[in-house]
DNA sequence: TGCTATATTGTTATATTATAACGTAACATC
DNA sequence: GATGTTACGTTATAATATAACAATATAGCA
């Protein structure tokens, strides 16, 4: 049985992709109906455009994939509809690769780890307590006020390091 | 007694600057005859500009600061020696700020995690083996490969705290 | 319903960060 | 001092992101 979700690990090859997306999209419709939040058809499809490339993705190339299908699209088109998907939690910002990836779990206020692999470019989110509490640590040492944490770890994936030659 | 190190934990006000810029400015010397590295004049005054700025500072910052003392410089001259310190373990690039800062710990390989002070903008650099360990379990699990960690935690500092209004 | 305030999107221009490509100068090694 | 290599100069451009203002759509209310 294949997991509805992309990344709580690294897909496997054969994982229902499609299911995944139509999940996620369901997932964030039900979440803004109850925040009274407006996913707009502009806003609805630039996740589902994050979702369906299935890793990180850039701005220019959401943008591209946009104008492609027709639609009137310059950046601030898209960095608006990143800006509101970010703000509600409904996707994340992976700094080191400026790129988006959807949000495996929508609602919840997590702090996210990301492992991302170098060579097929998908990205894992852990969401690791015990990351947060060594971090939370440091802080407290440091009497430092946490804001905003950026863990992410570069490397090769499980299945890449099998693969012959991707 | 101040240390000559700047950025174990955030520097008090009247911690000793101008010594702690020579210092690394001798480690680094040091380390790159020892490594038979060539840190010519151009690497050493990046190098000298970065620790003088006392805080993650950005690449055209720096040229900025090069050009107003008289150097003909480009972008590719700034970014030229950053690869070189960067690749040296000399300074640290803060990914979540397009800034870079110089390494407290030259010449050993280590992965450093950063706390960002967002009201005075000076960042301490650890080297927390917790977090390294955290991260390195998680990526066992996964059946990931480590090559490179971003650990970056933003916030507010222990002074800023304290002050009444920066 | 129609009015009005607000939120969203369109549009143009520009800021910020970084690299490509190619030529010249310095240096090092023989 | 000829030659290969490394570093630097120079011009152009790529990639990411935001400012500023106009037009449109939506929501809430008279």
């Amino acid at each position: 049985m294949n997991s509805s979700k992309r990344s709580e690990q690294f897909p496997t090859a054969d994982h229902d992709h499609q299911t995944c997306v139509t999940h996620a999209l369901q997932e964030a419709e039900d979440f803004c109906l109850q925040q009274g939040l407006r996913l707009t058809e502009l806003r609805h499809r630039v996740l589902e455009l994050i979702w369906a490339n299935h890793q990180p993705v850039g701005a220019y190339d959401l943008l591209e994939q946009l104008t492609h299908e027709g639609r009137k699209a310059a950046p601030p088109t898209i960095y608006r509809s990143l800006d509101f998907l970010l703000e509600n939690g409904l996707i994340h910002r992976i700094t080191s690769l400026n790129a988006y990836v959807g949000c495996n779990h929508p609602g919840l206020n997590h702090a996210a780890q990301f492992f991302i692999c170098e060579a097929c470019g998908q990205a894992a989110e852990l969401d690791d307590a015990k990351i947060e509490s060594v971090i939370a640590r440091d802080a407290k040492r440091l009497g430092f006020t946490v804001e905003k944490r950026t863990v992410e770890v570069a490397g090769i994936c499980a299945h890449c390091k099998l693969r012959p030659n991707p």
